[in-house]
RNA sequence: GUGGCUGUAGCUCAGUUGGUUAGAGCGCCUGACUGUGGCUCAGGAGGCCGGGGGUUCAAGUCCCCUCAGCCACCCCA
């Protein structure tokens, strides 16, 4: 037993899982950057106010799951999502004045304190997107579409894409209203969560899952039948531009994000074989948030994919073996004599400038050992440096795919033959089992 | 934060109603002509049985606490 274990909801990453989710990051990136998003790097952590004024204060992330450090006078936090970071850099290098429609892409780690399960985590990785400056309802569609693009392009399937809208604020304003009409005279009968969300959010007691709560629901009003025209066109021609993008998606009336800022359209991306927690990401417009953070009165929209379930889809699809593993070191030098010590250190940088991944043995291993250590690192040529060869002025070059062994003179091209080496001998292990 | 399940070698797991020196497969190390991998064969190392406390003549096995993971809830990527 280790004395240390990472700290709870963490996980390290060892080299052999790096492939794995560098293939995750480069597919999203590259779909994301067809579109025209650009890469933001905002810091890890922000001003704790920033995420009270952008998610809202009274939201579980806010309320309890804050990664909060306080020093003296300041109070930062570990950010628990992107885009409260994203629409502040956004505001602070003045994007507003100087070029007030941008596309942005970012990937990193958010944390959340929350209990650990499967797919979810305390530091958890996630690639968002945030385009600030438009209302234009064809940007909420290739917003949604890109999402669903990165699904396909990882090769998943099954997700489906499930939006809604949730107006503006006067739409909800004057749901609310109707909802507080419809539940309050009953609302003895709801379950206890219900009542706790009566006061709460009255939204969430319409998709309460329990039994009681669903009969009751029966009849409950339908928020699309009371928003204004405006919303209800901007919808509209969403779902038109989705349809002409190609881009399969469902309307779920029930979706409702955990965010206060988001406006008008939302969407979520689920896979059903997931569980519980079948999202795989989500997002939607937010309307206000620019003006919320102190800017002028901006329209964005935008999302965020979590990478843990991708992984989590991409292993349950068998799709992921091929991508896990260590990377291969292509040429290992194998000594034979402590008088090549040296040698073989000056012969493996000399190889390395000439642009080869090459590695030795450190740990004064026999031969036949160094051999096998080369095998187990997938290594494809192998360079014997022993007392022999060394007074000869040569060394000998195994190639581990064929078998062949060639001596080749020290005062060669030697970077040329290993490389002439490797290049003759095109993926033969590759298909191995 | 609430409830449930689980925790034995590096990994995946066996371990009978509590009973002697806790096992297997894979992996790791070594060896099979004192300098040559993969395959095979032989041998070897490696476990405070998650941690702490308790019951008992005796605990991997039973009880309590704690930590961690998983599952569900709340909520959410």
């Amino acid at each position: 037993m280790a004395r240390y274990s990472a700290p709870r909801g963490t996980q390290d990453l060892l080299p052999e899982r790096i492939p794995l989710i560098d293939h995750v990051f480069w597919t999203c990136q590259e779909v994301i950057a067809g579109y025209g998003y650009l890469e933001i790097r905002p810091p890890l952590f922000e001003d704790t106010s920033l995420f009270h004024r952008s998610i809202g204060e009274v939201t579980d992330i806010v309320e309890k799951e804050m990664f909060t450090c306080q020093r003296a006078d300041t109070s930062v936090t570990f950010r628990p999502e992107g885009t409260a970071s994203v629409v502040r850099a956004y505001l602070e290098s003045n994007q507003h004045k100087t070029r007030p429609f941008r596309k942005f892409w970012y990937i990193g780690p958010m944390f959340r304190f929350e209990r650990p399960q499967r797919g979810r985590e305390r530091q958890f990785y996630q690639v968002g997107i945030e385009a600030i400056g438009s209302h234009d309802p064809r940007l909420d569609a290739e917003v949604i579409h890109i999402g669903a693009q990165c699904y396909k392009a990882l090769g998943l399937k099954g997700y489906r894409t499930c939006i809604n809208t949730i107006g503006d604020h006067d739409d909800r304003e004057r749901f609310r209203e109707v909802v507080l009409k419809f539940v309050e005279p009953k609302l003895a009968e709801y379950c206890e969560d219900c009542r706790g969300r009566f006061g709460r959010n009255v939204f969430r007691v319409l998709d309460c899952k329990v039994r009681g709560c669903r009969e009751l629901n029966r009849d409950a009003p339908v928020f699309l039948d009371h928003v204004s025209d405006t919303t209800r066109a901007h919808f509209d021609e969403v779902q038109q531009s989705l349809n002409a993008l190609g881009c399969d998606f469902e309307v779920d009336k029930r979706i409702v994000r955990g965010f206060d800022y988001y406006t008008h359209t939302v969407f979520e991306y689920r896979l059903s074989s997931l569980g519980a927690r079948d999202a795989l990401g989500g997002g939607g417009r937010y309307n206000n948030l620019v003006e919320e953070l102190d800017g002028p009165p901006t329209p964005a929209i935008g999302f965020s994919l979590g990478v843990t379930p991708m992984l989590l889809a991409l292993e349950d699809a068998g799709l992921a073996a091929e991508h896990l593993g260590e990377p291969e070191c292509p040429v290992f030098i194998v000594t034979i004599g402590d008088g090549v010590r040296l040698p073989a250190l000056i012969l493996a940088e000399e190889l390395r400038c000439a642009g080869l991944r090459v590695d030795l043995d450190y740990e004064g291993k026999s031969p036949k050992a160094q051999m096998r250590s080369a095998s187990k690192r997938l290594a494809r040529a192998v360079v014997v440096l022993g007392e022999d060869e060394r007074a000869q002025g040569i060394v000998q070059v195994k190639c581990l795919t064929t078998g062949k062994q060639e001596a080749l003179p020290m005062d060669s091209d030697l970077p040329g033959e290993i490389q002439r080496i490797l290049s003759t001998t095109p993926e033969a292990e590759t298909t191995q089992p």
